[in-house]
DNA sequence: ACAATAAATGAGAATAAGTCTCATTTATTT
DNA sequence: AAATAAATGAGACTTATTCTCATTTATTGT
């Protein structure tokens, strides 16, 4: 269904069209972050590689794309649709994985507290933060079998 | 003194060479991550830019180095010689500037605990760990005034 | 619905960060 | 001090990302 991808740009005043809708698509095909490779190989050529790049640019200015940089230096891009879906990143060093981590609310709100003290110490205003966590996947994931 | 980056070197076998202390003493110039541009620039032209990406690599591989991206995709580098150097990072938005933060004892223990409950979770072996914090400085630091 | 206007796209050229090659220099070992 | 092994410098090469511009697609006003 293109229905949320459409309701995505027309909420955002970002006219619709059918790269946007399909890159969207692409997003939404998988729970995780993905890497530019991997979008590109769901989009097939049906998307030329500027646009990607435009398209991703436009997501990132209204705010549902959130892009970073996993630990081996790979771009990666995930949809971030609602401050709701707030979460944290495990990367895997064998394989590559990148998977969502949610924390307790408890533990988020510590953390809230830690961060007001780092406010006050620099003289900063902190509007987001993530936890980044390092490892291995002990056992067969996807791509570690 | 270039005496500590002698050790660093002999310390873990690496042979002790010209372009290897500078790189580590314009390292260790800045207290706070650096990116490869303002190393280059600190370092002139007393090291070739090939011999610069090396030598970071090898400081990597002795694990003395730590690489990172920024959020607006900067690499960005800073020595770590001691297990007990642990800390987060603080990105300003408006400068770039990237400020080494610590977290309280109590608090990194609570968040080992959280921890703990990942890796059982996923299955995984969680062996380091970052907090990552965004926001603005609201002050005059050295680039914005 | 239809021009007119504005915005977005595709294709490939341009840029820039990072890597690689290889002849020369510098360290290490004997 | 000579022989061997490793590291360096210079610049070519690669590859991710950005830019350009002619063409296509969306939007707006009538």
């Amino acid at each position: 269904m293109s229905e949320s991808s459409r309701k995505i740009l027309s909420d955002n005043n970002v006219s619709i069209t059918n790269p946007r809708i399909l890159v969207l698509e692409a997003l939404m095909e998988s729970q995780n972050p993905q890497t530019i490779d991997e979008l590109q190989n769901r989009l097939g050529n049906k998307v030329a590689k500027s646009t990607l790049y435009r398209v991703l640019g436009d997501l990132k200015k209204i705010n549902v794309l959130h892009e970073f940089t996993s630990p081996d230096n790979t771009t990666v891009v995930e949809l971030l649709l609602h401050d709701s879906d707030h979460h944290h990143h495990l990367f895997c060093s064998d394989c590559g994985e990148i998977i969502d981590v949610g924390l307790s609310n408890e533990f988020e709100q510590l953390l809230s507290a830690e961060i007001k003290k780092i406010e006050r110490k620099f003289n900063f205003k902190i509007n987001d933060h993530r936890v980044e966590m390092f490892g291995t996947c002990t056992d067969q994931c996807s791509n570690c079998k």
